[in-house]
DNA sequence: AGGTGTGTGGAAAGCGCTTTCCGGCACCGT
DNA sequence: ACGGTGCCGGAAAGCGCTTTCCACACACCT
């Protein structure tokens, strides 16, 4: 791997002159750093004095025609050594393996950047989510991750910050980015100003993107679609054939459609079956821990001294977690007190108690499938129409609603 | 927004040829996506003929001389206007407003990666995690988006899916994408190639990037560092005062740094009252809430039919809920049973019951300091040594952890 | 008028890379 | 010996952008 080149050397085959203000900082930095040798330095250009130069620090790492010189090969014979196999150009084995030696000796490493702009494609796939913290959404960023690392792309993350409506600007973002594809986690929600949101998917695939749309479908776009209604249909049934005839709902946002399709769904099985769920016994509220704290509260109140409720469908976990704080708060007692349910199946539930009785939802998987038909879309030259897959969910039973005796 | 433009203007300014084998391709598209514009489509290059033409499909989105074109101003101006007021360089309103007028007309948006070619600077910083799905890692992220977000950074997520030792291909990863900086929050181990991690950062940083590690100092970077030792061993010492004598530590891996300092405090306090822990109490394990429940049933185990413990601290929250679900299963109940402790106090710890004592740890402010001090250590020129700001941690005592009767 | 600023637009070089076309070379059959 | 045929290295153009230097126009002051 050392080939008979002067230790001391400093890259004579550049021609490129070294910085004098710069050169105590940059022989002090590598000397701190250590091990890094001598190709990482400050490096000025403006020795030619013409228009075009650049006379500020542009750069501190090695750059291709560097290894090139210092292989004594060609740029083009460089980059075909390192990424070449492209077409049925090879590099003869000997010339590859000094091209790959004195990148090594150099400690050289590939601009990324420039070469998606070369490329003209970059490496990175978005993704858009509300609150990374979320168990909901970190369980389906940890799928987008893996499938994104098989396939050896890197992840951008881009959170509204529980700001829904800024998921536009988010996009708008991703696609300067020039990512290969977008996966959108965020709910979508109706007041958001979707017509911003539309657009700026619409002109992201215009470039040449790719968007994936997790949890209900966008029209004109791929999508992984939750079976929200038919999951939340489900638990309505199932909660009433353990007997439970006087739901409640704890509904989140109005414009929330995800909250909307499984409030829908539930309403919708109750009254199928002969005991629709009383208006005033649906509460909307934020799709939070908070949020489900502050309507569980709401509908205490509401019931007043007696609680005509038996079962409260909180339309995720995470507000059934804190409607179930509240409920200890207020000293009720799940389930002797009230049954509860939630829907998605997040990771944490395995650790309260009692067991939630939820709607299982393969988060993790969902994330992965995502980005995985992102990906496959990408590589379908062919316009077609959008894809919508669509996830079963299934009713999980557990000790927060057992079978009520009649 | 719609000026006076012919609606089947073919960009004439741009003397760019048209792609004839695409163009029924393209327009489709166009049609497809609607409200994009002729600006969106297929270009192709290679109308001079001459060496360096790239005929294949390069890119799809409007570039900054066509809004230059389409406003009749030099690629210059057109880059200053949108970006400019760099040094002195002012553009007359009236041309900054052709510019801008025409860049939204073609729905022009920046190429980042082009200018980060250019500026020799990207705007994504890298985070390197274990596992995003764990709620310790998603509240440290979180911290770091909305600090990276107030800074208008990208954040570009780097997870080695629960293998320590893939760091330092991350962080070459991240190198490679000449990320700004890199937050590094995976514990630190042993065993991983530790070397192999300290010389992909050094080279980093020689490369002008900025680390930041979380969690414990790494020589010669900066760090926010947790104080893992002092939180262990004050909350041993509140154990102890609690009537607490027969302690066991589920104790992470041997090579994790973080579990062991936290092992270490705990421990030195019990012995410094004392009443040190039995090694034949201290379990070894996974991180993991798996971990938790398998170093849980191995103590249990080495217990034998009597229990000769009334405290388990487990070195991170995550394996203390692993431990409760074990303990659940065996029928064992916390605390009338056994004491249980944690530490980190994630967010998922407000829906278990009991409440868990643990040591607070404000993690989603440490991800969002952690990125402040990248960002400031990045303007200071000067190279000064390692910045390690310490965080103070607090004891939190919940149910799990009733004052003994003597 | 003739200098001297001062402001502002444009030409063009440069970032670091990829990929094309060309041309040189070795090998082959005739 | 000669043209054909592969193979493979190099020169150079191009990606889309930023920033420099120059040039020109217009004051302003003597």
């Amino acid at each position: 791997m050392v080939d008979g080149m002067a230790p001391a050397q400093t890259w004579p085959e550049t021609g490129r002159s070294w910085s004098s203000a710069g050169a105590p900082l940059s022989y002090g930095l590598a000397g701190l750093i250590g091990l890094v040798g001598p190709s990482v330095r400050e490096r000025r250009f403006g020795e030619t004095g013409r228009p075009g130069r650049l006379p500020y620090i542009a750069a501190m790492s090695v750059t291709l025609s560097e290894v090139a010189a210092a292989a004594g090969v060609s740029l083009a014979t460089a980059s075909r050594a390192l990424h070449g196999a492209s077409g049925r150009r090879q590099v003869k084995a000997d010339l590859k393996q000094r091209v790959l030696a004195a990148a090594e000796r150099l400690n050289y490493t590939t601009d990324a950047m420039a070469q998606a702009v070369a490329r003209g494609r970059t490496s990175a796939i978005g993704v858009v989510v509300h609150d990374i913290a979320d168990p909901y959404f970190a369980a389906l960023v940890a799928g987008v991750a893996r499938a994104a690392d098989a396939a050896a792309l890197q992840v951008t993350l881009a959170s509204t910050q529980n700001e829904p409506a800024r998921e536009a600007e988010l996009v708008r973002l991703l696609r300067q980015q020039r990512a290969r594809a977008v996966v959108l986690l965020g709910g979508r929600h109706e007041d958001a100003k979707p017509a911003e949101l539309g657009q700026a998917l619409r002109l992201y695939v215009g470039g040449g993107g790719t968007v994936v749309v997790v949890g209900q479908p966008l029209a004109g776009f791929d999508a992984v679609a939750i079976d929200n209604r038919g999951g939340a249909a489900a638990l309505g049934r199932t909660l009433h054939g353990l007997g439970y005839r006087r739901p409640a709902i704890l509904a989140g946002p109005l414009a929330h459609l995800t909250a909307r399709h499984r409030r829908e769904g539930f309403a919708a099985a109750f009254a199928e079956l002969g005991d629709p769920v009383d208006q005033a016994r649906i509460v909307h509220g934020a799709f939070t821990h908070s949020g489900g704290e502050a309507a569980f509260l709401e509908l205490m109140g509401r019931c007043g001294e007696r609680i005509d409720v038996d079962v409260v469908f909180a339309v995720n976990d995470v507000m059934a977690l804190g409607a179930l704080a509240a409920a200890r708060d207020l000293g009720l007692a799940v389930p002797d007190d009230l049954a509860l349910a939630g829907f998605d199946d997040i990771t944490s539930l395995r650790d309260v108690a009692p067991g939630l009785t939820t709607v299982h939802v393969p988060l993790e998987d969902i994330g992965a499938w995502a980005t995985e038909l992102a990906l496959a879309e990408e590589l379908a030259e062919e316009e077609s129409d959008p894809v919508v897959r669509q996830i079963p969910v299934q009713v999980v039973l557990r000790q927060s609603t057992p079978a009520r005796p009649r």
